[in-house]
DNA sequence: CCTGAAAACTACTGGCT
DNA sequence: AGCCAGTAGTTTTCAGG
């Protein structure tokens, strides 16, 4: 019964986000300095109307957050490494554990707990090769339970945005 | 000759990043609707050097832009898959236009050339498992010249943040 | 969804150390 | 060079209709 209302819930949400909605979103995606009075100009719309729907798509969760994005270069974090880790147990204490120190590096941008072979899988960001064998070498090995680590290094970015479409 | 000047422009860009404008890249970073009036409280300064400060570091491409994060749930991408892709020729002219086709696909929301046995990670959003193979069969099998395609699934997010650590 | 008006913030100037 | 104080112009925010 409860489930049933959740997913009521989800429904509703999704129905009341129209084609006003979704333009603002996709706008405020690409560049949230966007003012109210531009966005109203592009919908041929009043500020009111779009200030308000912003702030509903803040308190309903649509929006999240708003981020300055850095670029990793110019801050002397060039290196973007994508490393696999599988556990050696899988008990929920064991996992939890892992969790936990993982979200503690402050190198570790992503982790997903994933499906398939491999359990985890880390985006991590460095200065240099050398400094990410050091990174695996005091921090990562010094985690336990950790089985086998499988590290690759992007050599380009060829598309990397954090918009959803809608 | 040129080389060498953009080598020391880069080096000046750098050194000129001193502790106040790292404080304020980190507190943009987590949330860039925060005023220059409450970044000068935090740092006990007045409103005109954070403002330029930020104006300088938007101008010097530290900051490369101010976007919304939007809920990937709530819009109805709950799926987010990590793809490795294997090409089957690897001339210049095949990586280019495997890379024009992927830059094209508004599923795919990051694709890196990765170094190692896989040549491409693609990072993509989809409403359900259902869709992915949908995907897979009528967009991503159709773009030439692919090989191995190796999918896996998140389980779960650990951690997930645009910030970079300074 | 509109108009309108107060509060807050941005963006700029000039002057100080 | 970098900071402060003050101000014009925008933007945000929130009334009432």
């Amino acid at each position: 019964m409860k489930v049933f209302f959740i997913l009521i819930e989800l429904k509703n949400n999704m129905e009341t986000l129209d084609n006003t909605d979704k333009t603002i979103l996709r706008i405020l995606q690409r560049d949230s300095k966007k003012t109210a009075k531009e966005i109203a100009n592009l919908l041929n719309l009043t500020v009111s109307p779009i200030y308000e729907r912003i702030k509903r798509l803040e308190s309903r969760g649509f929006i999240e957050k708003y981020v300055a994005i850095v670029n990793n270069k110019l801050v002397n974090l060039p290196i973007t490494a994508y490393c696999q880790v599988s556990l050696q147990s899988h008990g929920e204490s064991f996992i939890d554990k892992f969790e936990n120190q993982i979200k503690n590096l402050k190198e570790v941008q992503e982790c997903y707990h994933m499906a398939g072979q491999v359990d985890f899988l880390l985006k991590i960001n460095m200065p240099s090769l050398e400094d990410y064998h050091e990174f695996m070498r005091s921090k990562l090995s010094k985690i336990d339970n950790i089985g086998v680590l499988n590290t690759t290094f992007s050599l380009k970015v060829i598309k990397h945005t954090s918009e959803y479409y809608l």
